[in-house]
DNA sequence: GTCAACCTTTTTGTATACAAGAATTACATC
DNA sequence: GATGTAATTCTTGTATACAAAAAGGTTGAC
């Protein structure tokens, strides 16, 4: 599909972003960049800007573009952004979602037990996220699906690190189970305040692990 | 601050998109921009770019980039998901909003209806949008608030338009008042229901607005 | 030894050059 | 005349070249 270099490289800097290869802060060289993927100059700086609006680094005039990784004050945030979102997407589904939709996240939330029962971290998070990625498409809102996709990927790397927090993937399977009991009661406000907590429930939990560990910026 | 004539030039092609001198769907010739601008096709490539991850143009590959203004149905998922995030910034101000805060929102409640008296819909909007900035921030989010006004503007040339309508801005006004109070009395939930309620009205009027005109693109 | 002014180097931002894919036109065939 | 195909032109995407600003280093004064 995308035939840009300057998209691959995009994306392979986001993962050097995300695997800690390229640290917070640290300053993206372009020539460095490009002599590493074996490009020029341009279509380094064409994934950089693409980088900067999604904010993954920051860009200072004259002077580059450096990772930024938000700290704990701003992942808070945007954890509460995204709770609201949920809630946003399950107040719409609730009145919109098919038949079709409801049996898939059934299915979707049996797959979960499954991988919970077998104990398999990794697993349950891509069922938890297809479970999610339905709620969102339920909604009937494009515009608000897209936007739902982009924050939860964005915050990927930080939710999964608490899955393997004791007890979060019990806890978790409940609260999907009061989410999909909501949705097919068509009742919205009980849908987004479900999902709100479940979602801003991810946010304290990070919170707790972050303050467990020394924090150096605020 | 922008001292890259890059961010003049996304800046002057945005106005340009919203003054209709680019047509929606039309081509962006980077030549012809760049000759236009008197520079090259660098900062010009760079300036479509970003008006492409905020959507106003689209990209396809090799092809070029194409200015895609919105469509009644876009439209209206965007006038429903900025009514979601009103809410969203009305529930939360009204746990956190401050007494100077309020204060300023009565202020521009004030102005608003001077406006009005006077009939006018310019000075009105102005004012209006004042009301709204101090909700965002008041939501004590700063990344709910960015999102916020990113949308705000992104759907300004559309909202604009209605404020002509017989009658908008008086029940607007009231509208206004009943918000103030809700968030007064720290009651999230009605702030959040009046709040999504004034904006999603403006979509429903520009839906309205758009079905009696002949809508050749859904 | 510290600080500051100046010069060098490095790096960003912009211009230009080049390569490859898409659109268009011209032409041949039916 | 319509349709399919080859050649040409245009345009995008990438590489390279250049200009200007910032960072870094050196020398000199105190």
């Amino acid at each position: 599909m995308n035939i840009r270099t300057a998209d691959k490289i995009s994306k392979e800097l986001e993962r050097l972003v995300f695997t800690g290869e390229l640290q917070n802060g640290e300053r993206l060289d372009e020539i460095k960049l490009a002599t590493l993927f074996g490009v020029s100059r341009t279509p380094v700086r064409e994934a950089i800007q693409k980088l900067a609006t999604s904010g993954l680094v920051r860009q200072e005039p004259r002077r580059g573009a450096f990772v930024h990784q938000p700290g704990p004050m701003e992942l808070i945030e945007m954890f509460e952004f995204m709770a609201e979102i949920e809630a946003t997407c399950g107040r719409l589904a609730a009145k919109r979602i098919s038949e079709e939709a409801l049996a898939e996240l059934e299915l979707a939330n049996e797959k979960c037990q499954r991988s919970l029962d077998q104990g398999d971290a990794d697993q349950y998070y891509l069922e938890n996220e297809h479970f999610h990625h339905i709620i969102y498409k339920s909604a009937g809102n494009e515009f608000l699906e897209r936007e739902a996709l982009k924050l939860h990927r964005r915050l990927k790397p930080f939710r999964r690190i608490q899955l393997h927090l004791r007890g979060r993937m019990k806890q978790s399977m409940d609260e999907h189970r009061e989410i999909v009991k909501a949705l097919t009661d068509a009742d919205s406000t009980r849908a987004a305040d479900t999902l709100r907590d479940h979602v801003a429930i991810q946010g304290e939990k990070f919170n707790h692990l972050m303050t467990s560990l020394k924090d150096k910026s605020i």
